[in-house]
DNA sequence: TTGAAAGCGCTAACAG
DNA sequence: CTGTTAGCGCTTTCAA
């Protein structure tokens, strides 16, 4: 592999010249430029990032750390995350958690050294460390508030709000919500929503859960649901909401004559055959590209300066998925 | 960020014999060693993997490229990758090629000076290609036989034979297969033993799609299906199989009563409601092992060393979502 | 606009 | 078993 000092022999310069026309060419003549690049194409030479790493302190590295990959809401916003970053010549190195707060700060931990920030989806680490780790590396949280951090999170209670008064309106009074896993800092968020509105309307909140986001969990809880009496049933995501909907249609339950439904994501959902489903849209890939963008920002900035976070909005797609109550 | 100088300095040695106290502590006196990692204890040292990196020549980071993240196969692979090479200190680099030979070779290109090795799924990349950058660096194939590369695939095809031998037996004469996209190399090597084996039973297999594997997509192919006169119907993966069941259910047509069903993987289908449906067993995690463990094996062994590829067997479970035809 | 020189943090002979 | 000495490939003052 060719090296800086190949290339400088190559083309009669020195190696800062070299150094110099590969990352500011605006510093270099431009017939030295010129030739350096021949010489470069030649040579077939190519930047040793770590050699420069070691000496300008970047490694031109993000980290993202996310729970779990098969989780298409995490996968969406790594995609996202890994193409921003390219734009600026920059990679996204995935660290799989677990949610678990011992590999999460295991992973901070470890590449720290080896990142210039991190993104954290759905952090479970206490606030203190991931403020500490801050004070050396930016960190910004993705779906959750952090103080002292630039967090990004997406304001799916208001989402689903929207839903709610639209059930409210269409006469429901008993309305099921399949949770999803306790851990999540979401779903504590909108339980608390929910519940919010239930007394606010008067009306009854049936959790079911909390359960694995996964298809099998939402086929399994589905019966139950069915069988409660209620009404509508809200879906904590679209991977469970696959799952009660492939379960619906076997045991005879219609959208929306017997139930209405609707979910929180609507990943996977776009062109679901049938009537489509009422959802509270996620923009999992903004999330991603805001993270990437907000990390860019302050490595590429003032020291000092952080970029604000921001709650993204959902859109909200009401359709006939919800209808009034079968016994309204 | 203390280096290995200040380490040295406070447990007064050589910064030589902190750098061996870290990475072999065979070499170092116990009591120097019990000094050393006090002292780094208390500095908080952890060792700069970009200037170990510049030194060996070993930055300890393998890159697995992957088509896309969405796909729980991939998905599943890059777990269960970044699992074993944890386990030697090493990360994985997660590179989304979208299946894109143009991105897949810049990838490749990109991160050659900054891993160990290269892990490429489903590779679309022309053999010769691969086997330039294998010169320099170990490149495994994951999903597709690269000659020169050591290559780990699937018996997809041996597996679906068990499940068409299965249905010959059950008296099925005209099947559907619904086939996953045309750019897959696994899906061409699927097609070809279908078709196999139809000339050796005189079956009819009817191809639908190709198609995206994904949910709707498989939702959106399955009326044709089951009109389409075919008994049975091997589907491409679970994510599109997860659709086809989901419309089945939707219109009525009962499994295995009206028709026969398997699916080439069962990621996903672990814990269906229902009865559970034949599935080629594909084991996705054991690919990522199997490449990670190959390439471990060159960066550590022998210079020349290349590991024997392998194809690893499916696990068939033949269920009950197979029975005689319904007309026989 | 260019070159010389120093050094980023670490490892690897080579002596001792 | 430990210290000394060179770099690895790049960037970055500082002078010219």
């Amino acid at each position: 592999m060719a090296s800086l000092d190949d290339v400088a022999r190559e083309a009669g310069v020195s190696a800062s010249t070299v150094s110099r026309a590969m990352s500011r060419p605006s510093m270099v003549a431009e017939s030295t430029l010129v030739r350096v690049r021949a010489a470069a194409e030649r040579l077939g030479f190519r930047v040793n990032p770590a050699a420069r790493a070691l000496t300008t302190g970047r490694s031109g590295f993000f980290a993202l750390l996310v729970p779990d990959l098969d989780n298409p809401f995490y996968a969406a916003t790594a995609t996202a995350a890994q193409d921003l970053a390219g734009e600026s010549g920059r990679r996204v190195i995935i660290a799989v958690t677990g949610g678990d707060p011992d590999r999460e700060a295991e992973a901070l931990s470890e590449l720290e050294s080896q990142v210039d920030g991190f993104a954290v989806q759905s952090p479970v680490s206490s606030a203190a460390d991931l403020q500490e780790v801050h004070r050396r590396k930016p960190v910004v949280a993705i779906n959750r508030r952090v103080p002292g951090l630039t967090s990004f999170t997406v304001d799916t209670p208001g989402g689903l709000g929207t839903v709610y008064d639209r059930l409210v309106e269409l006469g429901h009074r008993e309305v099921a919500y399949l949770a999803g896993p306790p851990s999540s800092w979401m779903d504590r968020h909108r339980r608390a929503e929910l519940v919010e509105h239930a007394a606010r309307y008067q009306l009854r909140v049936r959790v079911f859960g909390p359960v694995r986001p996964a298809f099998a969990e939402g086929a399994a809880t589905a019966r139950e649901i069915a069988d409660s009496g209620c009404t509508a049933v809200l879906v904590y995501n679209s991977l469970l909401l696959l799952g009660v909907m492939f379960e619906f249609g076997r045991l005879g339950v219609r959208v929306p004559a017997d139930i209405s439904v609707a979910a929180a994501d609507d990943i996977a959902l776009a062109d679901l055959p049938g009537p489509p489903i009422t959802a509270v849209r996620t923009p999992a890939d903004e999330l991603g590209r805001a993270a990437v963008s907000a990390l860019t920002e302050m490595v590429d900035g003032e020291p000092g300066h952080r970029p604000r976070g921001r709650r993204l909005p959902t859109t909200v797609r009401i359709t006939d998925s919800l209808a009034p109550p079968r016994t309204a």
